[in-house]
DNA sequence: TTGGAATGTCAACAAGACTGACGTAAAATA
DNA sequence: TATTTTACGTCAGTCTTGTTGACATTCCAA
């Protein structure tokens, strides 16, 4: 209601600016999964086999108790999407060395190859998006979307960044 | 594999930086639906309740058609929420009055008071990033979630904005 | 007056999330 | 060494939210 208009730094901050923020958070996270989706529906999979095979691919040889805090789903449910995975192939398991309790996960090449299709897929809109409005607007989009997430993904987040 | 450093516009969209931008939106996401999906828990009411209650109340009096278009699922599983809505009068119909054929949406008091409840979480997670990265970083957000959207649905919420 | 559009509704189904319970193997610890 | 804890898998059941397909109603417009 009120425009408060007495400081910069609070100029921004209107209803009108935070919910436009929401509504573009909606409609780009649709664009943004729209196109691994089409081609995850070819092979009859989904997204959440997607987010095992992305992670997957990124941390290689990652047990599930670590690929579990990353997607933060339960086991019962990864494991229906890891079963479906390794039964196609796509994903292998090795006995971990040191606790031989834990299954260490890889992609297999067939696994690989599917998961460079996605990202392909997914990468090329927004590198297209990156293009359109410059490395300045990239920062700024990255610094907020980080300042979104839940301090403990923050964490998850940042760890990937550096290994 | 390549870093190509031939030009400053090139620097920034390594696989490194893309990949890094993907995770960005699936970690914050997730914060960006936590705080309302807890509440709407309480009234045993689901994502898909909020999205239907949030652009009633920003396109009041919308016909079914035109929130089938914003919210892109089909007629059956919108009716599903909004029978749900209407039944514990959180939404009301109106007849349309050019077309009597519309339903015209519109949120009851009750409605607009939970739609507002949930709102207010919802923003002030966003607040919150806003203020920690100042206006700048907010302009590269907008554009660069614009920039990702189907060119359709960058019509609509451009529409939305103007309205 | 008839065709098509807007809407609602029923049924069936699937993905993907959840909880709870139970089993097994291996590691850690008392 | 014996017990407990951890890691993982699995079975069973449930919920939300999406899907298709079929069909009825209402009613605008040609």
């Amino acid at each position: 209601m009120q425009n408060d208009r007495t400081g910069e730094s609070l100029l921004f901050l209107t209803d009108e600016q935070l919910r436009q923020g929401i509504e573009a958070m909606f409609f780009a996270y649709r664009g943004f999964t729209a196109d691994p989706d089409r081609i995850l529906e070819k092979y009859n999979y989904g997204r959440a086999h997607h987010r095992a095979m992305h992670f997957i691919n990124r941390v290689p040889g990652t047990n599930v108790n670590n690929l579990l805090k990353i997607l933060g789903v339960t086991k019962q449910s990864l494991n229906r999407v890891l079963r479906t995975l390794i039964q196609d192939e796509l994903v292998t398991l090795k006995i971990g060395t040191k606790d031989r309790r834990e299954r260490q996960l890889y992609l297999t090449d067939k696994g690989k190859s599917l998961e460079k299709q996605l990202s392909t897929a997914q990468s090329h809109r927004m590198r297209e998006a990156y293009r359109r409005v410059g490395p300045d607007a990239v920062t700024g989009f990255k610094q907020v979307l980080e300042a979104m997430m839940d301090p403990k993904l923050q964490v998850t987040y940042k760890k990937l960044r550096s290994s």
